[in-house]
DNA sequence: TTGAAAGCGGTACCAG
DNA sequence: CTGGTACCGCTTTCAA
């Protein structure tokens, strides 16, 4: 492997010194140097195929250009990787690099992961973690600027600017899909206390009876787990043995794999969805909503949004030298697509 | 922010010079610097909570103890990511620290990707992919040591190491489980061609059939896809309107999600798993194979260990100054695990 | 045993 | 308009 061509091979070269090459590739050459040494160097570094040492230009200038990502599992789990790949894009598209840390939930790691890219010279940082969820910020990322994606500080007085997803509309709107359908008996199996993301989905589900001049059955809401056990043991509960006339009429889902376990149990119990049930998951996971038998109707999470969201806010202020939130605001917030599929229809008869 | 001590800071504060500093703090202080300095400057360190600064020993150094890996879309896909975390743990605990970068299935990118972890002169470079596959190897993986996680060299003669996994001894072992549960009537919905696991696992499940010195009814194998609509049609093809004798008794899958599909097959039919059919899948996917209704008998890969197989055998490399295949085989396999659970059993009577 | 100096690859200031 | 030079932080050689 021959080394790479320097700046001072591209003088030589072109016959100049190395402070011209430098003017001359970083646009300011005109007024500095003469059109004719701008020429030549331009062609003299074309030749060499030069392009500066990133670790040299760090060095000299204290900025790498370079944003360190430290997720709490996202590359390790099968979840939320599309965080990653938003805020990449738009990283990629400013000329900016990212690293990604996965601390795979040992939060010991979150202080040593950060600090590794401190001392790496990132100019940036932004935290992303699977499911919303409330962050122990480490302290590291209050020297340089920094966002949160997905997660929200979780000192008293917040500090860092996040974006997440607007949970609570979307409980509404899946709701509203329902009862726009005709269903006035939805069930909730509403994922586990332990996420955020849980209350207020439940919240918008409430907001869309409320909006419709609706009563809520209180007992129709179930905080329990995220899984397709769960799901399945939530809706045999609810079907099992329970005359047509008392059974809701939809079941929706805090996601997609609670929806596979419901769509497990009406299969068991032969009843048909949507004809006889309908059923709604959330998140819009990839290759389970949509190849699911039927296909599932479901709250699509808008991941790749609030990657690109969170990195373009943290870019801006990489580049201003502002802080993150300098707008004012601490968060963003994205709003999640209904996604219709097959495992939604009109109540039945 | 207040700057980060430099070693002129420690030398200043020691008393000494930065060089007597370098020695001491690389442990090359013996016969070089009086003891006295040593403890002062060792002091003088501790207290101004120095480390080297990164940037500017890998400029100095030309080495920077940092690996990159590219994927192919193991970050921003739900599979495989514990490729990474088995090659991460790996890293830390040597003092190395991976920069991950995905190119989310964009082919194009794969030379960029290298080019900028070559640029910032890591020390060696890992591609990871989703599934086994082979891979176009980007030229610049030649240029410093590098390895290969679940794909293969795609070049008439392969330059490059490997860690797969052993999908004929993992088809086969599933095989054999079947049928020392007394099967011998097991279907075989294989996946896609497009996958070379797919054949490699066909294989197995010959080889076991061949081993027990049984017959294969070659209409039992099918190529479709990996989705649970494709199980799901896969099994009603085998299942439905069939009668008890003519049906499989088992059937085995490529992947765990077309045994979901598989098992709502089943259930819609009303046939009860495992009395009435076995069902086993393959990957242990997290969250899908543990939690699913009945939970699936599968066949682990070796995902973890493969990643930290292709790590240490990485930086066997690059701390040696060898090749990575100095060994001399460019294979390395890893066998998969089987994970029994309760959607096998005991074929029917 | 110690410190001065060169150099890794750049950028930016400043005198000519 | 140009080229020399200092400096980013560290290691390593060499002379004192």
């Amino acid at each position: 492997m021959q080394r790479k061509a320097t700046a001072l091979d591209v003088a030589k070269r072109a016959g100049v010194s190395r402070s011209a090459v430098s003017l001359v590739l970083n646009g300011r050459g005109d007024g500095n140097v003469a059109k004719e040494s701008q020429d030549r160097i331009r062609q003299a570094a074309a030749e060499l195929n030069y392009s500066p040492n990133p670790i040299a230009l760090s060095l000299r200038n204290q900025r790498t250009r370079v944003i360190g990502i430290v997720s709490d599992e996202v590359v390790t789990s099968p979840f939320d990787g599309n965080i990653i790949g938003g805020a990449d894009d738009v990283a990629r598209s400013r000329g900016f690099v990212t690293v990604v840390m996965d601390t795979e939930l040992d939060s010991s790691r979150d202080a040593s992961a950060v600090e590794t890219l401190l001392d790496r010279q990132v100019d940036g940082l932004m935290y992303v973690t699977v499911g919303l969820k409330p962050l122990d910020v480490p302290q590291g990322m209050l020297r340089v600027p920094s966002v949160l994606a997905n997660c929200i500080d979780n000192a008293p007085v917040p500090r860092l600017h996040h974006v997440i997803p607007d949970e609570v509309s979307g409980g509404r709107e899946a709701t509203e899909h329902l009862l726009g359908l005709g269903h006035r008996d939805i069930a909730f199996l509403a994922g586990a206390q332990t996420s955020p993301a849980a209350p207020l989905r439940v919240q918008g589900y409430r907001g869309a009876f409320d909006g419709a001049g609706l009563p809520v059955r209180a007992d129709r809401v179930f905080l329990a787990g995220w899984d397709i056990d769960t799901g399945f043991n939530g809706a045999m509960k609810l079907l099992d043995g329970v005359s047509p006339s008392e059974r809701p009429t939809a079941i929706m889902c805090a996601n997609d794999r609670l929806a596979v376990g419901v769509v497990l149990a009406a299969a068991r119990l032969g009843l048909s969805v949507p004809r006889d049930l309908s059923i709604m998951g959330y998140d819009d996971e990839f290759r389970i909503a949509n190849t699911m038998v039927p296909a599932l109707t479901t709250m699509a999470l808008p991941l790749r949004e609030m990657g690109a969201a969170a990195m373009t806010r943290l870019l801006d202020a990489v580049e201003s030298g502002d802080p993150v939130d300098s707008a004012g605001t601490l968060e963003t917030m994205v709003p999640c697509r209904l996604v219709v599929r097959e495992s939604t229809g009109p109540v039945p008869a």
